[in-house]
DNA sequence: AATGCGGGGGC
DNA sequence: GCCCCAGCATT
């Protein structure tokens, strides 16, 4: 038996003992698949769970998902983050129910083509729901065979990233594709972790050529991360709130409205009501949200009961702004200025 | 090659 | 505070 052969026979029976069961390995449904790999876009497991099974809920098929509107799909995405995802999660539907006549791509070559879906994902979608013998190339997968390889030079740079994509092809199995790329990634989420790999009960150590495992994967240096202050305006009247879609950011999402505070001098400077700080990728935002009375309502803003806000796309920081301020009644907002 | 995306969880 | 996460698109 090959060495190869040997390692694709140790990797799957450690599968078939102690690989995950999620929901979306039970399913060959292209769009469940296509669906939990947009999700788990750099998201982990945990986080995607709970949303995967009520989005097929709510959107169980590509004509459903292609049918709703960007307010639904920015809404059921919520508390996943970066929702870039989402738009072209919509998109891509859209255009599987139109062009592709619901009958989903299945070359590599073609699902490259659809918004949001890259390399990775393209090859995740062929072995995972058409079964394909491929490769796929994602943080678990990288820092396992970054190991084995004992690869010293870092992923993230070109070289990096061919050497682990080459790697990984030459070493997918004709046979049981879909278990095996499974199992590749559980065996970097479970066994090859980042901080404290546990080699002691790995079962393909004896492959493994790291002389230090911890010390990989390499990976370029980050850039510092940028401090950021932003103002908002919290304005209510009665039992509403004055929110503002936003355009460019959170493009289609509602937050507190933006406010310049550049008329005052910094003696007189108006005290925020609630301050947050939010850290995202290598920044590092300061949330600070102001009382302010209405001036006028222009473009793009509009009140909301307070009953209504469950039912309408906010971003996390500012939705965890909005509850803290409205669970103090007006009188003791008022007595933190 | 370098950013932006402006999240979320774990330690 | 830093690192990590089933990445992608844009410049």
């Amino acid at each position: 038996m090959t060495k190869q052969r040997a390692f694709q026979r140790a990797v799957l029976g450690w599968y078939r003992e102690r690989g995950r069961d999620l929901p979306w390995r039970r399913t060959r449904d292209p769009y469940a698949v296509l669906v939990s790999e947009f999700m788990l876009q750099q998201t982990q497991v945990g986080t995607v769970l709970p949303h995967y099974k009520d989005w097929l809920r709510r959107f169980p098929n590509f004509a459903a998902l292609a049918r709703a509107s960007e307010a639904e799909v920015l809404h059921a995405w919520q508390g996943l983050g970066y929702y870039n995802r989402a738009r072209n999660l919509h998109a891509t539907a859209k255009i599987v129910a139109t062009r592709h006549c619901e009958h989903f791509p299945r070359s590599i070559d073609q699902l490259q083509q659809l918004p949001g879906v890259g390399k990775y994902t393209a090859h995740a979608i062929a072995t995972f729901a058409f079964d394909q013998p491929v490769a796929i190339i994602e943080a678990n997968t990288s820092r396992l065979l970054s190991r084995l390889l004992d690869l010293r030079i870092p992923i993230d740079s070109t070289a990096g990233r061919n050497a682990l994509w080459n790697s990984a092809s030459a070493l997918t199995p004709k046979k049981a594709p879909a278990a095996y790329n499974s199992a590749l990634l559980d065996l970097g989420a479970l066994v090859c972790l980042p901080r404290q790999p546990k080699c002691g009960i790995c079962p393909v150590k004896r492959f493994c050529r790291a002389k230090n495992p911890k010390s990989l994967p390499i990976k370029r240096p980050r850039p510092g991360t940028k401090q950021l202050v932003e103002k908002h305006a919290f304005v209510v009247e009665h039992d509403k709130v004055l929110l503002e879609k936003s355009p460019a950011r959170w493009r289609g999402m509602w937050i507190l409205p933006p406010v310049k505070l550049d008329g005052f001098k910094p003696s007189s400077l108006p005290h925020p009501i609630y301050t947050a700080v939010f850290p995202f990728t290598n920044h590092r935002v300061a949330l600070k949200v102001f009382r302010q009375r209405l001036r006028q309502i222009d473009n793009g803003k509009c009140w909301f009961p307070f009953r209504k806000l469950d039912s309408i796309p906010i971003p996390s920081p500012h939705r965890r702004a909005i509850d803290a301020l409205l669970g103090l009644n007006v009188s003791s907002v008022h007595a933190q200025r």
